[in-house]
DNA sequence: CCAAAAGTGTTTCTCATACACCCATGC
DNA sequence: GCATGGGTGTATGAGAAACACTTTTGG
């Protein structure tokens, strides 16, 4: 109605997961990088990368845009979370956020850089962020480990060809709670999930394990359709 | 960064959804209010109630307003969908809908008016809509399913108390296929959704059936809490 | 009494869990 | 050989589905 400025500004945010060893166990666990603000409101505090909505981009390429440009790396994974716009969420101005969420594969994390004002934390232990970034993360965690137990997620952390025993390390990253070996194997071949290839993983002081691969990616969010990821 | 006019627009539109008897065969099925576009784009066509996000309200109050405006309706049941900001979506400008789903009570849904400009369609045949509104709805229509499956939010379309077989009904009309009524008794006594009162509802030549209501809410959207709906 | 829906009991099947056990490799 | 993880077999129990059966009302 009004043509004059408007004065509801659009940002796009995204919390970007990857699995890292622990520093303390050296057990796999989730890691979020998040940024360090250089304005204010919030000066100094660390929040999730993202940034305006720039007109002639859509709201997924936004996001990966902003993950390329914090962290270097293009995301296997990437779905909307949540579009956060209560008006009280970033004092004096007001910010409606598509917010979305995204894995990335564990071996391309570690090439992630890492600077003053770009750090990777332990999901677990993040610090007290900026805006209501907080709770972001805390939704994100929880979308994550609960779509993992009815979906195909998991592969995203990993290679085009995993180990089950792989993909079971990365369920029990996740969700933080051991798995029996021989229900997980049942669990997920009869799944359809995965199928196996002709290769085998040789190296460790064991027998040698099979390599699987993506099936046919199937449909998990209805009429929206297959969400964005690798090719 | 640009301190000028933002270019992208922000809306709020809500799928609302009510049970209402089929004209063909009677049966209970799922029921929605479009309204018909006075304007350019898409001017003529049906569309979603919705409308641009004012700066001071929250995204779910402007979406519980439109609900208002356009069926003098309060929800039982109100949550986001989704974010819907493809550049292309609406042509000549760029506007980002954050789309609500809502549902009504049936009883209250018979008082809602009609006009020249408002409509309610079944969900199985509403008619092509403006802008990605056709897509929109579909969606919410899986979510609304799929949810049903694992939540409680049938009582929504109910009274404060009901009888198991109204509850079936619900379950029925949404899902599109008969259900046990032994097994879903079991099924929501079981599940601690509901809890019996000590009322019974006469009048049908048969036996007189156990009135119920809700329990206490349960958490469904993890961090985020409850979502709105009657206090 | 009869029709119809309320409500209970029971059988069967599927699937998750727990755990015993064999297989194949490095050392 | 022996330690280690890969992989198979199997008993048990919980819960869903199918369906027979009893109960209580209106007519």
């Amino acid at each position: 109605m009004a043509a004059h400025a408007a004065p509801v500004h659009v940002a796009v945010s995204t919390v970007i997961f990857a699995l890292r060893p622990s520093p303390v166990d050296g057990r796999m666990t989730v890691w979020l990088p998040l940024v360090r603000r250089i304005r204010d409101p919030f000066v100094g505090m660390w929040a999730l990368p993202g940034g305006p909505l720039e007109p002639d981009e859509d709201l997924a390429e936004s996001a990966a845009r902003t993950l390329a440009e914090t962290t270097l790396l293009t995301p296997q994974y990437l779905e909307q979370l949540y579009a956060f716009g209560n008006t009280d969420r970033s004092p004096g101005e007001r910010v409606v956020s598509i917010v979305y969420w995204a894995l990335v594969r564990s071996d391309e994390a570690d090439i992630a850089v890492e600077s003053e004002n770009v750090r990777w934390f332990e999901a677990d232990s993040v610090p007290e962020l900026a805006f209501d970034h907080s709770l972001i993360v805390e939704y994100a965690l929880w979308r994550l480990r609960n779509k993992l137990e009815y979906s195909h997620i998991a592969s995203a952390f990993l290679g085009d060809t995993f180990t089950l025993s792989e993909l079971r390390e990365v369920h029990e990253a996740v969700l933080q709670k051991p798995l029996d070996p021989a229900n997980f194997r049942r669990q997920i071949e009869g799944s359809g999930q995965v199928v196996p290839t002709e290769q085998l993983r040789t190296g460790g002081r064991h027998r040698p394990a099979r390599l699987y691969r993506y099936a046919a990616t199937v449909e998990t969010n209805g009429p929206l359709g297959r969400t964005e990821g690798a090719s």
